[in-house]
DNA sequence: GCCGTTTTCGGCCCGACTGTTTTCAGTCG
């Protein structure tokens, strides 16, 4: 028995318990019971005993306990007999919740979503008390959009999306604040839907140019201090609006921010000084309401210093504060390790990336273009690199105030082989190894690909390890503890891709990484200067996994680099 | 269902919106 296995257990359970319209709070003792195992760090066998966990008592700890001595929970199996599966599947239904489709199942004997239908367009359903006309014509619509509209956005579709309305919002008179908030201002690498939270007096007036500037698909909700739309374009996204005055405006992004955790947590903080948080402010114990500034005010009168959106999560970031002063920030990047230039297949000239790295006062870069096997992307042959990287010695002298390294991006060929011999990449400060090709090659396959270049004493990172696209393919799915293992070993780096299509590694790799000791680069290997501005969203994304500034050897001083890089 | 020393019963984070009602339940975030 593992502890992922009674995790699962008990959110099913909560889940099932949902659909027979049970007690919510008894369905989120279940699910807090999961929870309280996911946060714990331990393994199963580490932990003394499961049922002692705080948010654990007689009947979680009772499911835990079967399933410990019998490998089945008897609660559970009694569930899945009385709720039928398609029950379910009717949760995706926006607005049908545990107490609607219990309702549906004890009154109509509905169980499938094909079922649903039937009982809609008999005109079945709205002859149920608290159900009417409106709420069948609705199912009906929702039955038919299910299946095409995806769970879940990823960011990179999203940040054009969001650059968009925050433009509209800050180009309006009447706006004195708004902000993206939600999953997005987390840095969450898919989204359900995109949240705004707008300071403004004239909430009419915003809504009317929102609705005039937006391809709306449908209002899903029109209030005074929300809106709510499906986006028509380019995504059939949902995007909701919450108003506020601008007194309100920090509090009301901190609670919209989220996560829903994190709230709790904060909230649970108040109650012990018997304040009340709201999404208006902070009702202090003589029942004044107390605004704020900025978030961090609003943090300070709690005495927490400033926590950022990337990680409020789980409400554990309220135990690790004496982390954050670690944590890598912006603000501490002082280098790009990754980019391309017009010598392969990037939009700009050698000089142009130096100055937009200047431009980001960058101590130092490196210019990594593509290595001759990925002829797609116009690869530099052994002739053309060395000729660069002439080119680059003489451009050092004429910007002296950023290190230009001469790198490569070289590929690791399908029959794992690297792209150039030992002798090249001696001639090189930095060498990147990444895989471009035979993605569906057999893992042990992709290892040795990997191995060749993590044990080449040349290579110095291995850049976007897993090859994966956000929300689109998984990559070459490489054994990621294998490969940090092996990086420890020959004290190599592995890159976080900052390009918001890859986000490569992921943030419990990430973590993994760390644990091990193994160095991380955040790079946005640029194929354009507008990519340069990536690196922010990468070092959120860092943040993420709690990496510290020690770790990301892009915050390092070039010296400190350059002795690194110089080890062998 | 779980918790707790101002509690072993009564609250659990809190508020907006919709659609159903005729004062509120359900859903959502």
């Amino acid at each position: 028995m593992d502890k992922k296995t009674i995790i699962r257990t008990l959110e099913r359970i909560a889940l099932l318990m949902e659909l027979q319209g049970e007690n919510p709070f008894k369905v989120s003792a279940f699910r807090k019971a999961a929870q309280t195992l996911e946060l714990d760090s331990r393994s199963l066998s580490e932990m003394d005993d499961p049922t002692k966990l705080k948010g654990i008592g007689a009947a979680t700890g009772g499911v835990i306990t079967d399933l410990l001595q019998d490998g089945e929970s008897t609660l559970l199996l009694e569930l899945e007999k009385q709720v039928p599966q398609g029950l379910v599947e009717m949760l995706q239904i926006p607005g049908m919740g545990g107490k609607k489709i219990a309702k549906l199942y004890a009154e109509l004997g509905i169980e499938t979503l094909e079922g649903l239908r039937e009982a809609c367009e008999k005109n079945e359903v709205q002859a149920l008390a608290g159900f009417g006309k409106k709420t069948e014509e609705k199912i009906l619509k929702e039955l038919d959009q299910l299946a095409s509209r995806p769970e879940r956005y990823p960011i990179w579709k999203l940040e054009p999306i969001v650059e968009h309305i925050e433009s509209l919002l800050k180009n309006h008179q009447d706006v004195s604040n708004a902000s993206v908030a939600g999953s997005y201002r987390r840095t969450k690498e898919t989204s359900k839907d995109l949240d705004f939270v707008i300071a403004t007096d004239h909430v009419e007036s915003v809504k009317e140019m929102l609705k005039k500037s937006l391809d709306i698909e449908e209002m899903i909700a029109d209030g005074d201090t929300k809106m709510s739309v499906a986006l028509a374009k380019p995504e059939r996204v949902d995007v909701d609006f919450r108003f506020v005055v601008e007194s309100e405006f920090a509090s009301t992004l901190h609670h919209f921010t989220g996560s829903k955790d994190h709230n709790i947590r904060m909230r649970q903080l108040a109650k012990e000084k018997d304040w009340k948080i709201s999404e208006y402010g902070v009702e202090k114990e003589d029942g004044t309401v107390t605004t704020y500034a900025s978030e961090s005010e609003f943090f300070a009168d709690f005495d927490l210093p400033f926590i950022p959106p990337s990680i409020r999560e789980s409400g554990q970031e309220l135990d690790r504060l004496d982390e954050l002063k670690d944590l890598v920030q912006l603000e501490n990047i002082v280098s790009d390790l990754h980019m391309h230039t017009t010598w392969s297949d990037g939009a700009h000239s050698l000089e142009e990336m130096i100055e937009g790295c200047i431009a980001k006062d960058y101590k130092l870069m490196v210019i990594t273009d593509h290595s001759r096997y990925l002829r797609v992307a116009n690869g530099l042959t052994p002739e053309r690199l060395r000729e660069q990287n002439e080119k680059i010695k003489e451009l050092q002298k004429i910007y002296p105030d950023i290190h230009i390294l001469s790198g490569t991006e070289m590929d690791i060929l399908p029959d794992g082989t690297l792209d150039f011999d030992d002798e090249l990449l001696a001639e090189l400060d930095f060498v990147i190894a990444s895989i471009h090709s035979s993605f569906s090659q057999p893992q042990e396959k992709i290892m040795e690909r990997l191995f060749a270049a993590v044990s080449n004493p040349h290579v110095d990172m291995i850049a976007h390890p897993t090859g994966r696209i956000v929300g689109e393919r998984d990559g070459y799915e490489p054994d990621v503890e294998q490969l940090l293992q092996w990086a420890k070993e020959y004290d190599k780096i592995v890159e976080l891709n900052a390009n918001p299509y890859r986000l490569d590694l992921a943030v419990p790799w990430l973590e993994r990484a760390q644990e091990l000791g193994v160095k991380v680069a955040i790079n946005t290997d640029a194929h354009h200067l507008d990519h340069l501005r990536f690196m922010d969203i990468g070092v959120r994304h860092a943040q993420k996994a709690w990496l510290t500034k020690e770790t990301i050897v892009n915050t390092w001083e070039p010296k400190k680099l350059l002795d690194y890089l110089s080890r062998n």
